[in-house]
DNA sequence: GTGGTCTAGACCACC
DNA sequence: GTGGTCTAGACCACG
């Protein structure tokens, strides 16, 4: 169930693509599903048709859905994850980002990695970790 | 030492805001300091006055600086840590969008944890800590 | 045999025509060997009738196949090398697009070559070639 | 100098981005030299600026030109070839599909690697080759 | 003045 | 029916 926020600062067509990959995710959308049309999404969520379209570019990018012509997007089904330097760079830069405002908030590490593992668990341990996490 | 890159999509006077809260937290700078003025700042970084000049009040919004008319700008002597609902939803949401990428590229529980655990420890557990953190 | 890619964004029935031409040069279909119809292509590789349809034509228009009325498709028996000005452009212009390309890997023009030998003689320098090409 | 063929089945954003990375290529762009803003090029050119920009986007992407916040876009200035498994693949498929058209045209092996070296040299051996390419 | 985002509405290729 | 491209026009954040 796709949530958009207007008065948000994050672009529609960026909480499109975080919200779908946190659906991929907590296994609501399953490898192989069917995507709404980009008309069919647009409508439910009141946006431009290019704006969903947008999203889905985005995230056909990311290799996370496919497109198939004439029929639509799909969950990727073999998708094998994507460990780039420059995207392991972004990632620590924000954590580092959450780390300097939690302590501006006087959160303790402790809780940090508190909220840290309950926010992994409420994403889902499914199957998406199973087969694609390192231990 | 504020190091500003151009070529980022973080505007400017974000990544002032950010590397200034670093500072205070490594304890390069402490309650008390007094900032460069708008105008060295601005050409030590070679940055446009103005985009020194919005940080400086975001940071003053944030109650992390304070400015004395005719005297200058100062590291807020009496600091305390705020932590409104907002706030701590927008930290959740941060946290949750890490996650969510981490799980893309694979990366475990164990492994956030740990990165979350050196970059706490990177940025200094000094006096700040001591002070404000609720244990 | 033809294998088609749903997923790659070179439309379905232009992977048809490719793959078909391919195996001609390779000898795997001769000069007056008959296609399946199209509604036994649209089967064998469960593409749409239309699709299939789309691609005959387009190969009969190159003069590839032939069409006999009520007997089938066949690979034309007295093919003889076509060369416009216009389709003349447009290799040139693709054979410009990939050394851009290989420019912007790091490829030097040795390896480029080297690459164009090998894909040659894969294709395979059978009676083809000795037929029509043009020392 | 851009030029825009609007007959071309080939997307308006695609040529710009095609040309552009050729017109680095030939060392008419530089290293550090600014591009004609969206705007700007899109009255050149006569298009939308929107599907200037859409071509700007991709060439980001591809780490070719960088924008910088307010002031423009420019030619990246320590550009690294990259070499993706997937780009490799792509490289070869459209050797191969340029090899079948040459084939059904009647040119020799020795034609078409003429033909490369000739545009080989054509886009320019110059400085970003002697920095980049793989001997 | 710069690029980034969004809407509205249109046309097209493909299946 | 599907997504892909383009135009026109608007608003906004940034420097």
């Amino acid at each position: 169930m796709i949530n958009i926020d207007n008065k948000s600062n994050v672009p529609i067509y960026q909480q499109i693509v975080d919200q779908i990959k946190e659906e991929i995710l907590k296994g609501l959308l399953q490898s192989g599903d069917r995507l709404p049309s980009v008309r069919e999404m647009s409508s439910r969520i009141t946006a431009n048709p290019n704006t969903v379209s947008r999203a889905y570019t985005e995230l056909e990018r990311q290799k996370v859905i496919e497109t198939i012509r004439g029929k639509g997007t799909y969950v990727t089904s073999d998708y094998k994850p994507i460990m780039e330097a420059e995207r392991m760079e972004n990632l620590k830069d924000n954590i580092k980002k959450i780390i300097v405002e939690a302590k501006y908030m006087g959160i303790s590490k402790e809780k940090i990695v508190d909220m840290v593992n309950s926010v992994y668990e409420s994403i889902g341990s499914d199957s998406f970790d199973e087969k694609y996490s390192k231990k």
